[in-house]
DNA sequence: GACTGCGGGTTAT
DNA sequence: ATAACCCGCAGTC
């Protein structure tokens, strides 16, 4: 526990540090590097290895610009914003879709004079003004054998698509286009999809805009029911693991359906909580965090600098293996997915740079975390967005389709991590050993 | 075709 | 001087 304590203070010491990234010099003695962060946000700092492949490529979930600086030793980025339906629409379950910008201007113009996949109204862009009225800006700067990164400015918009969920529907939506003739309205949404790569056929919307309730209701699982019983309890310590690792959240959410889904996800806390401790008592740390996480009507976005930072990660020890593991249970169990998923390899944990040997490989630092070498992604549950593309009777592939908003772990007094409190309020042992096992007779 | 990095240039503060 | 933005080019995927 003190040396999660520890890791927590390394983590801001290499975070919070007093540099600015047009520092003549910046700081040598670095004596940890961050995870990469997929959602920066706010004014903030992170140094990487120079040996990480995200930072390397500057790579950001949000969908950023390169923006001339005239310093080419500080690569500067300035955000797009995110692409919405002009006519404010929703689909059948309240939910809007956020679309990423396409980076190129031309390719950008041309997609904002597509139409919107659910209504087929005009897209309207939502610009950034995060940074007093200017986009949020992003620098990167090499110095030996790190990464300087800083943000500027607060994104005042939702999160778009990630980079990887529109390639992956892209390609998806190619392939289903192909043999699947449809309406010329849908047809020409799919067009308009095929060439921004950001949209999604009415076809798909139920599945990536499926209700919130349905991927946290752990009651069915493909059409099994699953009695109230000791298995059910364990699904749903496990969900709401899940959750605590940024399992379940999607940018396609609105505020009103989180709201909906996590009312109802509260009062499954409630229960949960009630069992386990004969109580309702929400100040046990899983069900505290879930309902930090599901419960509060969310801002477009929260500070990340948690995000898969190496104390969240290191609490993941274990239990986000299995819960990966679970989820490829799951979706094997499936036998509509697409074929680039059908083979999820069971990962096992790897170190970086020998920082954290006990922790799971929630980067998936390097190539795999952008290059879709990897469906799952532990911690950010960076899952491409052609699960989504599967039957709607799946809620559980929903549950593992988001990735945002990576939550701490629960906090003791003088914010020393809890592990046994995690452990006891999650059953996390039994998760691991039984729950992936006991799920697969249901395949 | 789209993304990315680079750099020349313009405009505003 | 600084910052934001536009544009074109070239390399890459």
């Amino acid at each position: 526990m003190l040396k999660a304590a520890d890791d927590i203070m390394d983590q801001e010491d290499s975070t919070s540090q007093s540099w600015d990234i047009n520092d003549i010099k910046l700081p040598q003695d670095v004596k940890q590097t961050d995870w990469f962060q997929e959602w920066p946000d706010s004014y903030v700092k992170h140094i990487y290895s120079s040996d990480d492949k995200n930072a390397q490529r500057h790579l950001s979930s949000w969908a950023m610009r390169n923006t001339n600086n005239h310093n080419s030793r500080i690569l500067k980025k300035s955000c797009l914003g995110v692409v919405v339906c002009n006519n404010d629409c929703s689909a059948a379950d309240g939910r809007k879709i956020y679309l990423r910008p396409a980076i190129c201007d031309k390719a950008r113009q041309k997609q904002q004079r597509k139409c919107c996949p659910n209504c087929s109204g005009p897209l309207k862009l939502i610009s950034c003004r995060g940074h007093g009225g200017y986009p949020v800006t992003n620098f990167w700067r090499h110095e030996g054998p790190f990464i300087f990164f800083q943000s500027k400015g607060a994104h005042d918009h939702p999160r778009p698509e990630t980079k990887l969920e529109a390639e992956a529907r892209r390609s998806t939506q190619k392939a289903h286009t192909a043999v699947s003739p449809t309406s010329p309205r849908l047809k020409r949404c799919r067009e308009a999809e095929s060439l921004t790569g950001e949209m999604q056929s009415q076809e798909a919307l139920p599945l990536l805009l499926s209700n919130q309730e349905n991927y946290i209701s752990p009651c069915s699982f493909n059409g099994h029911l699953i009695d109230k019983n000791p298995q059910e309890q364990i699904i749903n310590n496990c969900l709401s693991l899940a959750k605590n690792y940024g399992f379940g959240r999607s940018p396609y959410l609105t505020e009103h359906s989180q709201d909906t889904g996590s009312n109802k996800y509260y009062e499954k806390c409630k229960e949960i909580g009630s069992r386990e401790h004969g109580s309702g008592d929400l100040s046990g740390p899983s069900v505290c965090n879930m309902y930090a996480d599901y419960g509060e009507p969310q801002p477009w976005n929260k500070n990340t600098a948690l995000e898969r930072n190496p104390c969240t990660d290191k609490c993941c020890n274990g239990s986000a293996l299995s819960l990966a593991d679970l989820h490829c249970e799951i979706v094997s169990s499936q036998n509509c997915m697409d074929s680039s998923i059908q083979h999820v390899p069971n990962i096992p944990p790897t170190t970086k740079a020998g920082y954290h040997p006990a922790r799971p490989n929630t980067g998936l630092s390097g190539d795999d975390f952008y290059e879709g070498k990897l469906h799952v992604n532990y911690n950010s549950s960076y899952i491409p967005s052609s699960f989504y593309h599967l039957s709607s009777e799946d809620p559980y592939l929903i549950m593992n389709s988001a990735h945002h908003h990576q939550q701490p772990l629960p906090l003791t007094k003088g914010n020393e991590w809890d592990f046994e409190e995690e452990r006891k309020y999650t059953n996390l042992d039994y998760c691991n050993n039984e729950l992936v096992f006991s799920l697969c007779p249901l395949r």
